[in-house]
DNA sequence: TATGAATGAGAATTCATTCAT
DNA sequence: CATGAATGAATTCTCATTCAT
């Protein structure tokens, strides 16, 4: 087996997967639903995947690639980090509300996952983590943020305050507060803290 | 069944499938393996559990009962609201240091759960998520928290902060920065930023 | 183990069994409901008997003696061949009537269980089925039956007649003849047959 | 799934079926076992039926029909309402010599089984009994049977004659008498009555 | 390539029976 | 004798994966 992701069937497995491993998990979702939603025979996913975990693996960096460069490109245009902050969190929470199945995959199946995670090397959530490392670093070396600022841990940070609120998201199916107010304001407590 | 609470091998049960979750997953992780964990025949889980299922959320509420109890202790004590932020990131991360099993079947199995969390009204965990809330709120009405910090958004981000610190822990087998420091720098982000 | 047959429990326990099998059947009925309807312990219940299969045994038993000698007390009453006939099956019918719960045991669970059929010499419905051979070749001696009648067919055929009557009964719920016209009625067709 | 009720498959577990439940029992009776006498897999069992339940009942849908069309083909062909008494007898009895497995499960499992009965209508028995009820009918409008013969209760009487008979056969291992002799004797008992 | 019927390993759960108290 | 917690063998059913067509 070669994987053909050209192939438009490629990509129709692909979506028909991220709608039913969103709807009802990884475990509990089964191939002949995925085929069904994709209007193939079961036995046809296995030409162009291997595995169930394989569907999994390569929805994941299908999207992730395409989530990152969106991100590298949205970032790239500004100068200020403080600025480039703001925007990394309002266009993060844009994309999770844009994309909720895939959202949804990402954080609960993929990254969560203990089975995934530690046997499979996430790159691209690395690549995503390291973007705001670098904002981070970048403004100390510019001096507009604190020495004492530990990267690793302010990227982590960061990155689990917008991915908390948009678990929040993920899950309720209402949402009480928009999109870029809860960036503005995460973006907020980062830079300026909430100390009066 | 009648659940026995109180028995000896109801707690074994749950020691074990606490140990069995957190290194497989709650899907991979079979009956058979937490009843030998637990020295039990397999049929006794049935006698104290009414399925998987229950095994998983009994051993979260079990938990997170402890949980809240001891961060509510721990809160209670101090009386500024920047104090109990900190007090409370550091002893969230020295609980996931100390309960690492506990800390990964929370965050990954049952928090994370699509399957759990869209059946299962997680009381606990958004009790949990209150008290820093109260906290915000409590900051706000003395005057050293700003007016304008959204409690419910704060809540969030504070909570994936840590949350997003503690994961790297949990699925990284060494720890690179050590808890005081990140519980100081987490909750420093968020109480004066990191703007210089 | 020695059976106890004297013991007030092992009465109850015949008594439970009886009920228990008559509404679910052999195989769905649990020992567990047995002995809760009986009120002693599960493990109380292989003091009195020696399996699951042995309850089943001794309460046909138990019943089938108690069935055969109230037969023999009412049939031998009587002179007249044709009579007995008749009161055969009156009583059989009213028997039925007044225990539901072991008719149905004796038709449904024992007489028909093939595994029981087969390895289990049902002595005592041998007996009672040669009460009905017997008056046959009696009214055959007395001249009163047709000579060329098949003891051994005829007293199939008549308990046949009488059983599937009983079964009709026993699983409908409302009983739309009374049971002396069927009594009557039955016999009525053996003796002067359904020809104008 | 769907039933392929055309398929070659399906009639060769409803045959592996019908052999290992007249062996065993409903209950003792194995899916592997049928899968193997079968000689499908133990999965395959479930492309063509839903449970095990719903292999009986189709089993028995199955046979009835057979059973049925043979049956009124046959009494159609007659006018004399006594001749088509004996000529159900006879064929009855017939269908029972050259099918035990089917007789077998259609008296012990199905329809002798509370389980069964109670749940599940089983119209083509119904059918059956009210070709005989028919029969009796007509003769009692042409005269030639008794006007105060209750038809209800005559066509379980006869049916529960030939069928005691059956259930002798198909419980003996070796056959007394022959078909043809019994089928007349017991039509004859209902037609002539038994008294000189 | 595409299909979908067939496979069979695997897993949760049940429950008759035992035995230490 | 009585108990009922514990056992673990046994069984149905599921579903990822294969492969002949």
């Amino acid at each position: 087996m070669r994987k053909r992701k050209n192939s438009e069937k490629y990509h129709r497995i692909i979506k028909a997967a991220t709608k039913v491993f969103a709807k009802k998990g990884f475990y509990p979702a089964k191939i002949s639903e995925i085929a069904k939603e994709a209007q193939v025979a079961d036995g046809t996913i296995y030409i162009y995947f291997e595995s169930k975990d394989d569907i999994l693996i390569s929805l994941f960096e299908e999207q992730m690639k395409t989530v990152l460069e969106n991100m590298v490109a949205q970032i790239s245009k500004l100068k200020d980090p403080a600025e480039k902050l703001e925007k990394f969190a309002l266009t993060h929470l844009q994309l999770i509300e844009q994309n909720k199945d895939i959202a949804e995959i990402i954080q609960v199946e993929l990254r969560q996952s203990s089975k995934f995670m530690k046997e499979y090397k996430n790159e691209q959530f690395i690549q995503y983590l390291d973007l705001i490392g670098d904002i981070v670093k970048e403004g100390q070396k510019k001096g507009v943020f604190k020495k004492d600022i530990m990267p690793g841990v302010a990227k982590r940070a960061f990155f689990g305050a917008l991915d908390e609120m948009s678990r929040f998201w993920v899950l309720s199916s209402r949402k009480r507060y928009d999109i870029e107010t809860a960036a503005k304001q995460i973006s907020g407590y980062f830079l300026k803290g909430i100390t009066a």
